[in-house]
Formats: structure tokens, sequence, C-alpha cells
DNA sequence: TTGTTGTCGAACACGATGTATGGTTAACTT
DNA sequence: AAGTTAACCATACATCGTGTTCGACAACAA
């Protein structure tokens, strides 16, 4: 199971697909007709409509994939065996890579004003995430910020150098951006975890 | 001169700013159409477009008011003469602050899904502001993010912890939502900024 | 082969947009 | 107070994109 049942239907999503993501990379999503991308995949207008609920719904469903693609990774690396100075976002390393590697669809899909939406999306995702790592972790309970809040702090920092970085065409590595962006969160994190602790900035551990 | 010219266009502007509004409040931005906003303003349809080209355009007229306001706030503490413990987003506080006496009118144009365009916009021209501040400011010229990168994170910080703030319905006054945000970004970007020196925290100087 | 299922394409109803026009009235001007 | 301006209204209209429906046909699985 798993597979395809029917030749056709991979063709025609394959098909769509391809489209979408061209020309969301010429126009821009919110330019982009299903007129437009029926036409691009020679498809059927009732077709399009056989496969996916709407335009959103095929944005979404590519997003989807990355979604997967994150969770996948967070679950590579179980919290206890994980390298200690990676552990405010396990999948981060991996999240830079990926978008180096998909680098044009993540630009197509998310450097335009038009796809905003989806970076709510994404972060609401990833604040779960980043939520459940949290509270893996032992910590002050009398934190002064309940731990959505941070995890919030957390993700947004990590899309902000991210967003970044692509727009500006990856100028450091994904490593390098990584730890980047490890070292700016992580001092500021120590004091909202045990404020009594003064934070060294180059500690190793949460 | 800057007073209003005619009663009229006053009158009219104020019907259809508050039925958009209220609207807004009740179906979300993307829901409402420009028929909706007539109806609700009892006002002809060629009268809204001879006040504004787009749904868009009066939105981002809202919007801009916000900004004005921000900018304002920042005009009026220059940087030598500020409160250090205040001086990453000089005008940190107020936007809290403003948000609060705001609060129904922030969140329906902010809160919704379908607005999201307008933090990437509103980001942006944060960014702008947080960067000729941090210019202002003696730093490291070896330091190993760029100075936009480093707005974007501060930036996206404090956008994130208000997000959260007006979303949770305001836990934490204006001022300890200030007082977070900055403990939990400085020591971090203090690091940043001079990776030799560690940071304590506590740094009341940048 | 036979029945099922995806696809085609054309047509259609619907709703929202933005423009144009000529008449009406309220607000400014003197 | 009377005259002038221009903001407003109602209506109509062309346009465009959407999402649905339907009968015919072709590819698929059994």
């Amino acid at each position: 199971m798993g597979k395809s049942k029917d030749r056709r239907v991979e063709r025609t999503r394959s098909l769509i697909r391809n489209a979408f993501l061209e020309l969301t990379q010429e126009k821009g999503y919110s330019a982009v007709t299903v007129q437009n991308i029926i036409d691009r995949a020679n498809v059927g207008r009732s077709t399009f409509y056989a496969h996916f609920l709407d335009k959103e719904q095929l944005l979404l469903s590519e997003f989807k994939e990355f979604q997967d693609f994150l969770r996948q990774q967070r679950g590579n690396r179980s919290i206890a065996q994980r390298d200690p100075d990676m552990c405010v976002l396990g999948f981060g390393l991996a999240m830079f890579e990926h978008v180096q590697e998909n680098y044009h669809h993540f630009k197509a899909l998310f450097t335009r004003q038009d796809t905003a939406f989806l970076h709510q999306q994404m972060q609401k995702f990833l604040v779960e995430l980043v939520q459940e790592e949290l509270m893996a972790m032992p910590r002050d309970v009398s934190s002064p910020l309940p731990t959505d809040a941070l995890a919030q702090f957390i993700v947004n920092a990590y899309w902000a150098l991210l967003f970044w970085w692509c727009e500006h065409e990856m100028p450091y590595s994904a490593k390098e951006m990584d730890r980047l962006t490890y070292v700016l969160i992580t001092s500021g994190v120590i004091n909202m975890l045990a404020p009594q602790d003064q934070g060294t900035g180059r500690g190793s551990r949460i």
C-alpha cells in the first residue's frame, strides 16, 4: 500500500503540481489563477477540481510535505541522545539544509508577500513542535513566561533568520546559520529558564 | 492647513472606515467585500471608489496610522538621552501600550490569518527603524551577522511576543511584556555584538 | 471482455470587481 | 441669501474568476 493506484492520477497531479510551482515562481502565488494552472498543465478544468478543492489547498498540499519532513527530522533525534548544543530546535540544521536544497521552491512559496499566511501556518506548526521539546526539558516552573510564548520567541527567531538568509541568497552555510541562530537565542533563553543563574553566553546546557 | 476641507468627505471616510473595522472584526478581512462595506456604511458604490482605490488600500491607510505613531514615538526619544535599559527597541513599550489601548482594532487587523501580509509589511517597516538604531550604536564591525539580520531577529522577537500577548488577551501589563522581551533578546544580542565579552544577561549597555 | 474510474470540454450560474453616467443635494463661497 | 461647486447617489454595465454539472470517451483493473 502507499503506492499509486492509477497512473493517470499520478500523471495529472504531477502535471498540476509542476505547472503550479512554475507559475508561482514566475508571477507569484496570488497572480496565478486556476485557469493558468490547467492551461499550463494541459488538464481539464473539472479534472483540477477533482483533485484539489482550491488553489489554496494545492498550495497547502505542497507545504505539507515540508511539514512532514521536519516532523520526521525531529523524530530522528530523540531528545535524550541529542547533542546539547543543538537542543533548542532539534531539527534546526536540517531545516536550513532542506531549504538550501529546495531553494527555488522555497523562495517561490515563502518569499513573496502574497503567501504571508503560509508563514503564520508554518510558525504555528513549528511552535507546537518546539513547545513539545521545551516541555520535555527540566525547567524552572516559576519561569516568568509560559512555555508557548517562549516557543513563539524561539520559532520566530529561527524563522526570521531563515527568511533573511533566503532573501539574501544564502551568504552563509546552513551550519553557520544554525549556529548563529542558536547563539542568538540561547543566552537570552537561559535567563528565562533560570533567572537566578547568570547565563555565560557559551552555556552548553539548558 | 491639515484640517479637513469638506465636511462631506470627512463624514464619508469615517463611515467607510468604521464599517470596515466593524466588518473585519465580525468576519475577518478577506471575507469582507466592498459591497458589504458600502452597505454597512450606507454609501454609494462609486463614492467608495472615489476615496479608495481598493479594499486593500483602505486597509493600508488604516495601518499607516500605526506606523506614523511608532515613527513619532521613536523620534520622541533621541538615542543619546535614552535609558540604556530601553535601548533595543526605543519604542517597544509605546508599542505594547498602544496595542493595549486599541486592542480590538489591533486584534481584528492583525490576529486573523488572512491579514498575514500585514505582518510582513509591519515587520519590514520595523526592521528599518531598528536598523537605524543599531547603526547609531558603537559596535564590533567584525560582528558575525550583518546589521539587517540582527534587526530582523530583534523585530521578530518583539512581534512574536506582541502577537502572543494579543492572542492570549494580554495576561501581563505592557511594561512587563516590554521588559520580558528585552531580557529575552539582549543577552543573546550581546554575544553577537562582542563575542569575546561574556554577557552577564543583566548587562545594561549594548 | 466487462465494469469502473479518471479525464475531457463545454456550458452555466454566481458573485465580486471596477468604471461610467447623469441627476440630486449638501456644503462651501461671495 | 443666492450662486457655484463638487461630493454624493443610483443604476447600469463589462469583465473576470470561480466552482459545478453533464454526457461522452479513454484508460485502467478484474
